[in-house]
RNA sequence: GGAGUGGUAGUUCAGUUGGUUAGAAUGCCGGCCUGUCACGCCGGAGGUCGCGGGUUCGACUCCCGUCCACUCCGCCA
């Protein structure tokens, strides 16, 4: 009678002597001479159990309906005894001698094996997600996510925030994300929103006085899916009374590092850095600059503006355009060939025409030292200013982006991540980094109009109205984001509290005062009776959990996922209903085949 | 909306230039063994090769379409 044995439980060395009582799945049982196996590898790894024979009829009698069962035990806790120790494996330092065994359940065979030893695909294991859940690994994650929220909870309750929850049936916006539907029965034709955020009722709580607001909550987008974006998702929303930016911020670094430290004995240095977006832009060509990868663009325009080679001179001499130089010591011998070409291509994904490159075989050689597919169209003395200002050294490679300035920090700041990730480049753990003065505003070629950059609550940064309608391109906005390790972790502003201002911004966004009132007029009013000034920040908690428990999607730390479509598996939602239930809500489904 | 990768036994995968009966491991079922720790040994069952169409004497294999999963671009105020 072959058995393995799987218990998910916690026994550790400490409880030796002790009587415990466990209960667990049985996987698949051996029994050897009166002794049943049970892996215990939260704690401890394996830990036997041995048991009387008189139990073997229980087992006997289980396995005539099914292999697997769910039994309880009582037993005492021993160290194994010597020799029976295997010194190359991890495990089985302890087994429980049981003194009492309660058959509790059958089971059925398992769809899937759940150990530690089988990769099984996210699309069955989310089919049996409650399976899958069972695996240790899995297990600890959703434990270590209740932890967050425990110590984030305990912070802010500590620090006078009150937690106040806001409605989850709302009412659609107009711009933004694509809003969740939900059919009003009582209002035909009618319908809620699902909140993309409590943006506006957590600034319509500043006005009743909780001067202190935060809340874990559920959002929703309906948006395509990416590893790090699920339609629902969970965020930190806080929001504060009588504040500046620099009050926001420091709180809520204090927060994060009160989080890392207590969760993971990670300590942070205060206070994190702060960049501004142009210069995140301009040396890491992303506002979310991963800051443990030593690599950085270096702008050279300038040097290039006059050259004959068009491929550089033109972007250089364009409105907003870009020329620049990322150097990556010893590239020669860490890149071959082939790898060159794949980042050609990769690069070409964001825009990029192509991938230029210098390769620096020796540098007291001059030109003759370089190899290059374009040094053939630059000057000797062009290509030693790039070379001097990049301070490269023989062995270097020195890629180039040239084009519009968007597809410049788009390419070439994916190319910098990923040469970062591909050489395992990097030189710290945990880089946390916040994000100041973004655009107010980007221009909208398509539209002809400005869009928010941030949202339209957000204030700008400016002296006047007038300051703001005369020089909206380069009216920066009083928000900011926190990053860490290149992800974005949250982000905040300062608000406007004064109507007059935030009439104006939402003019300059092509919303005029009377469409304005129409669909945001609850909140503008709200401005008129004597709104404090405020601000606040929201987290994507799970992506905070993401980088905590090192996973490669938020997926793996959400209980019950969607997969990249937005169905679930396991309750195979979205369904279709019964006719009854759309005749209430005074819907008329069209024929989707006949539609085709 | 677009690009890429994948879909073959319950599970994880292999499958040659298109060629007879589609394989392995593991799991499952039956038997043996009984201090093992991914136990071991013997035997057995298990597949509409995602789905639909086409090319061919013949398709898991080639072509077209489609669905699903994942990664990415667009999108995500």
């Amino acid at each position: 009678m072959r058995m393995r044995t799987l218990y998910c439980g916690q026994v550790d060395k400490e409880q030796i002597g002790k009587v415990i009582s466990l209960c667990g799945w049985v996987h698949n049982r051996r029994d050897h001479g009166g002794v049943i196996f049970i892996d215990l590898r939260d704690r401890e790894g394996l830990v036997q159990i041995v048991f009387d024979p008189k139990y073997e009829q229980i087992f006997t009698q289980a396995e005539k309906l099914r292999k697997e069962f769910v039994i309880q035990v009582t037993g005492k806790v021993r160290p194994r005894p010597e020799g029976l120790q295997n010194p190359k494996l991890p495990s089985g330092f302890i087994e429980v001698e049981i003194t009492a065994l309660t058959l509790l359940n059958h089971a059925k065979p398992l769809p899937f094996p759940v150990d530690e030893y089988h990769h099984i695909s996210e699309e069955h294991r989310l089919t049996y997600r409650y399976l899958d859940l069972r695996k240790p690994e899995n297990n600890q994650r959703l434990r270590l996510r209740s932890a967050v929220c425990r110590e984030i909870r305990q912070f802010m309750e500590e620090t006078g925030f009150i937690e106040i929850e806001t409605p989850v049936l709302t009412r659609s916006t107009p711009e933004g994300a694509r809003d969740y539907l939900v059919p009003s029965r009582t209002h035909a034709g009618e319908f809620f929103a699902l909140p993309q955020s409590p943006q506006q009722f957590k600034q319509l709580l500043m006005m009743s006085g909780f001067d202190r607001y935060y809340q874990i909550c559920k959002c929703f987008r309906d948006e395509d899916l990416r590893a790090d974006r699920q339609p629902e998702f969970t965020q930190l929303d806080v929001e504060m009374s009588f504040v500046e930016e620099a009050d926001v911020m420091q709180l809520m670094e204090k927060m994060v590092t009160h989080l890392f430290k207590e969760i993971l004995q990670v300590e942070f240095t205060q206070p994190f850095p702060v960049m501004t977006y142009h210069e995140a832009m301009t040396k890491y060509g992303t506002d979310r600059p991963d800051l443990r990868i030593p690599l950085e663009l270096t702008e050279i325009s300038d040097i290039v503006k006059d050259c004959d080679f068009k491929v550089f001179s033109g972007p250089a001499n364009y409105k907003r355009g870009r020329v620049v130089a990322l150097k990556l010591e010893n590239g020669c011998e860490r890149l071959s060939r082939k790898e060159l070409d794949d980042y050609a291509e990769f690069v070409q994904k964001y825009g990029a025409k192509g991938l230029a490159y210098i390769k620096v075989n020796d540098l007291s050689q001059g030109m003759a030292g370089l190899q290059s597919p374009i040094i053939k169209f630059l000057s000797a003395e062009i290509v030693n200013n790039i070379l001097t200002r990049v301070q490269a050294k023989t062995g270097d490679i020195v890629f180039f982006g040239a084009g519009h300035e968007h597809e410049v920090n788009q390419s070439m700041g994916a190319l910098r991540n990923r040469l970062g990730m591909d050489l395992n480049l990097l030189t710290q753990k945990w880089c946390p980094l916040w994000v100041v003065e973004f655009p107010m505003f980007i221009y909208d070629d398509l539209d002809q109009r400005f869009l928010a950059v941030h949202h339209p609550f957000t204030q700008p940064l400016c002296e006047s109205i007038d300051e703001l309608k005369n020089d909206t391109h380069n009216i920066n906005s009083r928000a900011y984001d926190l990053v860490l390790n290149g992800i974005e972790l949250g982000g905040g502003s300062i608000r406007n509290h004064n109507i007059d201002l935030q009439l104006a911004v939402f003019e300059l966004l092509n919303t005029p005062k009377d469409k304005a009132y129409e669909e945001f007029g609850h909140l503008l009013e709200a401005l008129e009776m004597g709104c404090p000034p405020h601000g606040g920040i929201a987290f994507g908690l799970d992506r905070i959990l993401m980088l905590m428990t090192g996973a490669d999607s938020i997926r793996d730390v959400i209980a019950f996922p969607k997969t990249q479509t937005a169905t679930c598996p396991l309750m195979r939602a979205p369904s279709k209903v019964d006719a009854k239930q759309l005749t209430d809500l005074h819907i008329q489904l069209v024929n989707l085949e006949q539609e085709g």
